[in-house]
RNA sequence: GGCGAGUUGGCGGAGUGGUUACGCAGCGGAUUGCAAAUCCGUGUACACCGGUUCGAUUCCGGUACUCGCCUCCA
């Protein structure tokens, strides 16, 4: 029984999908107006992880996640002006549209490295705005809805009994502390936009109010009741989509579709935070995915950090958890590639991933595993987590060969001629059998710094680069 | 101001009404010329004040502090 943590009820529950063979997951996309930053892969990984174990649970081909991308929006449209602007070529429409399916190729790029399985289906709303329009349409008829000066907005009023229970706002509350300006053409100053107007160099659709743009709520509302239906299991995201993005698309769903009930269980990720603080441009800890994996870290540690905090709990990034993520993979991964024994998945393990997806604990059974010597264990739980997709990756595995007696071991990325290396840990091996120990030790603190390691071992001097050296400073140690 | 989350050993981070989380670091030992690596051993920590209880870090109330949302930022 996979239990998770339902933000509706403010409780755990006995996860019961409508249909076992076709659970349903919802969960919020990016807006593509600019490369994903750290935070944006939280959620990614996240759902991602529970994406697999439901698969794992109930069948690979019974799961249909759902993940959007919001291609029309207020930042894509001023990225676009500001090229336009800079004299950039073509219409502001083929501008956005270029805007658009570059994120869209980048978001895809920087996901696939950290392991992210692409959902079944990443609708782009720019391609539902005919059922958006119906859904606005339906919902004025319902008396839910109503136009003001080429704006449709949702009116909250007309749901008041609903409204508020997943934040735990009452409308009154709301209202009491609201910051936000409120247009004279709202009749409450908490209803929202559904449809807006466009000017002519904007991207817009004819409708019965006018050409204009969807508003960001109500895209989400329309392909989940496309892709999903009127009730389905799932719907996650940053709990910063919890008021009032979510709300309001609870508000629409159930007012438009009555009979359905929209998603049962909701699921909200924490925030994430860098070196102790909220990541801004500002303080200059903003950072993107891309920026991490262009330094070289690889993208199964940048997922073992994420993993390594309750999705619950604020979690922190620190470039010690990245030191720290980086060594337990490699001694792993070492494990895996010295035995071909082929994947389990403990229960052990899987009992704490059930119970609402407890990684930090999965991550703790996977050091007993590595202790015990359980290397089937570990894989199977490493693939669950997403850590291991196939082959042991690259960058953690190495290369050992023997050169006349010397052990010389190179990481798999280190393409660079061995034999000096092999010559240079020989010459070590003379001064140590000379007992010239101040010339040896100074040797050795001088491969150090070049990221060379030595030692002895029982079958004579070993030596390993873990990254690539520079060949003329190991000359100059000669 | 309104709503919500959190406070666990040096650090990170799970969990539990009474029994070992786990990782890193540290310390002791084996090994070593010295190291590295490895192995063995080692830490009764749960913000504060009350209450419930035979017993609370774990439940309830309050205090302090931190944080998030209320500004179409995941």
């Amino acid at each position: 029984m996979i239990r998770l943590y339902n933000t509706k009820t403010r409780q755990k529950e006995d996860f019961a999908p409508l249909d076992p063979a076709n659970v349903r997951m919802y969960v919020c996309g990016p807006t593509v107006y600019d490369r994903a930053h750290l935070g944006n892969a939280r959620p990614v990984l996240v759902f991602d992880v529970l994406y697999r174990l439901l698969r794992h649970h109930y069948g690979e081909t019974n799961v249909t996640y759902v993940r959007n991308f919001t291609d029309v929006d207020d930042r894509i449209n001023e990225t676009a002006q500001k090229r336009k602007a800079a004299g950039a070529e073509g219409t502001m429409e083929e501008l956005i549209h270029a805007r658009s399916n570059e994120t869209i190729r980048w978001y895809h790029e920087d996901m696939d490295a950290l392991g992210a399985l692409r959902p079944t289906h990443e609708p782009r709303a720019t391609e539902y705005i005919p059922q958006m329009v119906a859904m606005i349409e339906g919902l004025i008829g319902k008396g839910h809805a109503y136009d003001a000066e080429g704006h449709v907005l949702f009116a909250v009023d007309s749901w008041k009994e609903g409204y508020g229970k997943l934040s735990g706002r009452s409308v009154e509350d709301m209202i009491a502390g609201a910051r936000v300006e409120v247009a004279p053409y709202k009749k409450n100053p908490m209803d929202f936009v559904l449809w807006k107007p466009s000017d002519d160099d904007l991207p817009g659709w004819d409708s019965p109010w006018g050409r204009g743009r969807p508003g960001w709520h109500i895209e989400c509302s329309a392909m989940a009741h496309e892709l999903l239906g009127e009730s389905f299991d799932i719907h996650g995201g940053g709990i910063d989509l919890q008021f009032p993005h979510h709300e309001n698309e609870i508000a629409q769903s159930c007012c438009a579709h009555p009979e359905g009930e929209f998603a049962r269980v909701w699921m909200h990720n924490e925030m994430l935070q860098v070196e102790g603080k909220k990541m801004s441009k500002s303080l200059g800890n903003f950072f993107t995915v891309h920026d991490l994996l262009e330094q070289g870290v690889p993208g199964e540690v940048i997922r073992f950090v994420m993993l390594s905090t309750h999705y619950r709990k604020p979690m922190d990034w620190t470039e010690k958890k990245r030191e720290e993520a980086e060594a337990t993979l490699r001694k792993w991964f070492s494990q895996l590639e010295a035995s071909l024994v082929q994947s389990n998945v403990p229960n052990t393990f899987l009992e704490l991933l059930k119970d609402d997806l407890n990684s930090p604990g999965g991550l703790a059974a996977l050091h007993r595993l590595s202790d015990s010597g359980d290397v089937a264990g570990l894989r199977g739980g490493l693939e669950i987590l997403g850590l291991l997709n196939g082959q042991v990756p690259d960058w953690a595995k190495t290369s050992g060969i023997s050169l006349e007696g010397v052990n010389v071991i190179a990481s798999i990325n280190v393409s660079q001629p061995l034999e000096p290396l092999a010559k240079i840990a020989r010459r070590w091996q003379a001064m140590r059998d000379e007992k010239k120990f101040e010339d040896s030790d100074g040797l050795k603190t001088a491969l150090n710094e070049l990221g060379i390691e030595l030692r002895s071992t029982k079958d004579g001097p070993e030596i390993e680069a873990s990254r690539a050296f520079d060949p003329a400073k190991l000359e100059a140690l000669k």
